[in-house]
DNA sequence: CGGTTACCCTGGATGC
DNA sequence: TGCATCCAGGGTAACC
């Protein structure tokens, strides 16, 4: 679901749609989704403003408005995403952008209403908000940054990678793509790992999320979408998320869907023979 | 403060 | 057929 290809997809679907583009309105229709700005606020910042700029923040979607007129952040969480062509479904149209010269609209929806919006004065404002909760992007940290934040925690390395205070960007998907492809316990403690250990999962952090961009992010069951309404294709290549019981595909092994401390309620999925406790 | 858990939401799948 | 229950994943507030 939105995790960083997924949201990085979207921005890169919004971009040739909304950039350099003055919007005519912003229409709100559900002010639940609203976090910390008004409706009244965010349609008097939107009105006449030209989008300068969309930019990926962690798991954020950041409008840039031109001419000091603030910043809009979008947080899709579990199921929102953006649609440049009318959507099938217009039950869950949250908020819309209405284009102006041409005329034109982008949808924003959103099934759980679990997403949230916020508005932001400046781009320092917006900036200081993002680092108030969230580490260095997963796609620019350093090998030595990710040891050296993960050497200060002895939790589980799935909840460590998972949270965007330590790195921003990875959820439930990708930890456990990433975990299987360094070959990592999921359950391993955060300071325990060797420094070939870091190297690889280093790695893995990189390759994993960039080959899901390239394929545009993982959908299932309905909840993810790019901005024409496609399916990402990254679930198609998948190594453990949601295959039970499938043959691991670097061992053959089985592969097996637990419940890890550190994760309520989650699942894990992971190689018992690739990833081994110790 | 580090770490853990409940809860927010809805709809599709599953169980009886 | 109908109704209850479970499940999903991201993030935050509340708790120990």
């Amino acid at each position: 679901m939105p995790e960083l290809s997924e949201v990085e997809t979207m921005v890169r679907g919004l971009r040739p749609a909304i950039c350099g583009r003055s919007l005519r309105r912003i229409e709100v229709l559900d002010r639940s989704l609203l976090h910390g700005c008004s409706a009244r606020r965010l349609a008097g910042a939107g009105r006449g403003a030209t989008v300068s700029e969309v930019v990926r923040r962690g798991k954020w979607v950041v409008v840039t408005l031109a001419d000091h007129r603030g910043i809009i952040v979008i947080q899709p969480r579990m199921t929102g995403g953006f649609w440049i062509k009318k959507p099938e479904q217009t039950n869950h149209i949250r908020l819309v952008f209405h284009l102006d010269k041409p005329r034109a609209m982008i949808w924003y929806c959103d099934t759980r209403r679990l997403g949230r919006i916020s508005w932001f004065a400046s781009a320092e404002e917006a900036a200081e908000g993002f680092s108030q909760s969230h580490g260095p992007d997963a796609l620019e940290i350093t090998r030595q940054e990710l040891g050296a934040r993960l050497s200060r925690t002895g939790r589980g390395i799935k909840p460590a990678l998972m949270d965007q205070k330590l790195l921003a960007g990875i959820g439930n998907i990708y930890a456990d793509e990433v975990l299987h492809m360094a070959r990592i316990h999921p359950e391993r403690a955060a300071n325990a790992l060797s420094a070939v250990m870091i190297d690889r999962l280093h790695t893995a952090i990189q390759t994993v999320l960039e080959r899901a961009i390239c394929l545009e992010g993982s959908s299932f069951d309905g909840a993810y979408r790019t901005v024409l309404g496609l399916e990402g294709g990254f679930l198609a290549e998948n190594s453990v998320y949601g295959r039970e019981s499938l043959p691991c595909r670097a061992c053959s092994e089985p592969i097996v869907k637990t419940r890890i401390a550190g994760l309520i309620g989650r699942p894990t999925y992971f190689c018992p023979r690739c990833q081994k406790p110790r």
